[in-house]
DNA sequence: AGTACCACCTGACGGC
DNA sequence: TGCCGTCAGGTGGTAC
């Protein structure tokens, strides 16, 4: 699930909950986790220190710990984070686990471990060191989607999803963008004109914006949100028409086929 | 360079 | 009820 708007969603529940609190205590049920770090360094980065404030890039939360670095989570499919008091009931796949001295505690689940817990110098130096594109909502202006329409070839899904050209987004909210943008996913991106970047723009910041303020939370969205209808045998909310379901690149798609002509 | 496909994991769901 | 195949919103590697 977790796409930019969900990620943003998760540093701002981290920031209401977490932040400025002793930690005590790490606990690492999953080293599969990890990426680049060792049990132990996670574990003294961060205890005795707080958690000082948050950023996101793309798909990757970034939190700032008390002179000592930043720990970088991402979600892969189905991580998320909760935090709650310790004795309350345990989640099911709880990965790494962060006690405070207040007896609360913050939880990175994540049943399917396709996600990463990591430690780095810096924001900065770990998008420099992924090559990761510039953040889809804080960082790209028209002139930047222009610049990627000249230069690249593909569809045009593809290359919203490609997190080296664009940071944030994902096989849902591409889906999105492109439904509220009635363009269809497989357009050659070198094939858009002016008016098309500019209507696709709008969308990206549209669909972004917007599921981030209904909390990345589908049933909280616009009805005339695509999101509300991926699954076979529905209707499209604009045209009434039948919702497709079609592969590109291994990844399922869901189209509106009149409003999305090629 | 782009694309298709597989792998990594586990859980949910539909069909039998 | 239970077993089995299929699929899932991410990413990275492979071969073409």
């Amino acid at each position: 699930m977790p796409e930019l708007p969900d990620v943003e969603v998760f540093r701002e529940y981290l920031n209401a909950t977490a932040l400025h609190k002793k930690i005590e205590k790490v606990h690492l049920t999953k080293e599969r986790i990890l990426k680049g770090v060792s049990r132990t360094t996670l574990s003294r980065r961060l205890k005795h220190r707080e958690m000082a404030e948050t950023s996101r890039h793309g798909k990757h939360l970034f939190v700032k710990l008390t002179d000592n670095g930043w720990l970088r989570l991402h979600f892969g499919m189905t991580g998320f984070l909760r935090y709650y008091k310790r004795d309350d009931k345990a989640l099911s796949h709880v990965r790494v686990q962060i006690d405070f001295a207040n007896g609360y505690c913050l939880a990175y689940d994540n049943p399917r471990l396709l996600g990463q817990v990591g430690i780095t110098a810096n924001p900065a130096e770990f998008i420099d060191n992924a090559a990761l594109g510039p953040d889809a909502l804080k960082d790209f202006d028209l002139e930047r989607l222009k610049e990627l329409a000249s230069g690249g070839r593909g569809m045009l899904k593809s290359t919203l999803m490609s997190q080296k050209k664009i940071a944030g987004i994902g096989n849902v909210y591409s889906d999105e963008i492109l439904f509220q943008a009635k363009i269809n996913p497989r357009t050659e991106i070198a094939d858009l004109g002016q008016s098309r970047l500019d209507t696709l723009h709008n969308a990206m910041q549209y669909v972004l914006k917007k599921a981030i303020e209904c909390r990345a939370d589908p049933q909280r969205m616009p009805a005339a949100f695509l999101i509300r209808h991926r699954k076979e045998d529905s209707h499209c909310p604009r045209c009434g028409g039948d919702i497709k379901k079609i592969k590109i690149s291994g990844r399922t798609s869901y189209i509106c086929p009149d409003c999305q002509k090629l």
